[in-house]
DNA sequence: ACAGTAACCTGTTTGC
DNA sequence: TGCAAACAGGTTACTG
């Protein structure tokens, strides 16, 4: 489900419940996550969270109990700030509680993640391989293509490799070739320095437009208000199967590239 | 190193 | 209407 902008919007909506902050308790309902949610979050308990991070769709909990703690949503995950005594339902798998507040992780699912990680977090095996962030100053139009050249892997799938640039999903890469005319299973090696400089500057611009409107739901994606985001308003080409190119006016078709949903403009796209 | 595929899981939508 | 298949925003692990 989430993607890089949904993942910031959460983090934005409960940082004021958790930055600087005690962690009174995490009540595990079901640690029968992506990976098993070890007892070692228990460290937590008693800490002060100092600071929220995000890298890549990781959120980092700095605690100053000599670890983070780090949430990943997975697919179906999505964190609630819930201040009014409701009990838990269904796939509410585990509360983050404070004295003013509880965050409530839903995933029916299950493909997200609660883990203890001791410093240095960089050297995590999670974090450790990860290329990066596509809102930062690192990425760029010439990384892509230095790092594209001889590789034969669909564009769409290269953007969405997590080593070479975080936090780009199936909505947004599908969105980002779209702007740049790009055909989605064009091979990454056979992309100019000048199409990929297009290229980094619409997946920066798609994702900072999307937080600005709250993240992309298409279905359950809540944000920690429990409210839609509504960034698919402005979605340009995802899911529009069969539906007149908002460019040139031709039908959009619909392929499945690397196992995941692609939609483009069979003449815009090349 | 690279490319392609299967797997993890549940809920909802689609098609016969 | 009912039931089974297909599909869904992510990531890792395995194969050749």
């Amino acid at each position: 489900m989430p993607e890089l902008p949904e993942v910031e919007t959460t983090l934005r909506g409960i940082r004021p419940y958790l930055e600087g902050r005690t962690l009174q308790a995490i009540d595990v309902r079901d640690r029968r996550l992506r990976w098993p949610v070890p007892e070692t979050i228990q460290q937590a308990v008693g800490a002060r969270i100092t600071s929220l991070q995000r890298r890549a769709k990781y959120m980092i909990l700095e605690t100053d109990a000599g670890g983070d703690l780090l949430i990943h949503l997975g697919m179906s995950g999505s964190l609630r700030v819930i201040t009014d005594r409701s009990g838990p339902r269904k796939h509410d798998h585990f509360d983050l509680v404070t004295d003013s507040a509880i965050v409530r992780y839903n995933d029916p699912r299950r493909f997200g993640a609660l883990l203890w990680v001791n410093p240095p977090r960089g050297e995590h095996e999670l974090l450790a391989h990860l290329g990066p962030e596509p809102l930062g100053d690192e990425f760029s139009g010439d990384l892509l293509f230095d790092r594209s050249r001889g590789r034969r892997v669909a564009v769409k799938n290269f953007i969405m490799d997590g080593r070479v640039v975080v936090g780009v999903g199936n909505i947004y890469a599908t969105e980002a070739l779209f702007m740049t005319g790009i055909h989605p299973n064009r091979a990454a090696g056979r992309v100019s320095r000048a199409r990929y400089g297009a290229l980094a500057e619409a997946i920066r611009d798609v994702l900072a437009r999307s937080i600005r409107q709250g993240g992309t739901t298409l279905r359950d994606y809540v944000n920690s208000d429990g409210a839609p985001g509504y960034f698919a308003l402005d979605l340009l080409a995802y899911g529009r199967d069969g539906k007149p190119c908002f460019q040139c006016g031709a039908g959009m078709r619909h392929k499945v590239i690397g196992q995941r949903s692609s939609f483009y403009c069979p003449r815009c796209q090349r």
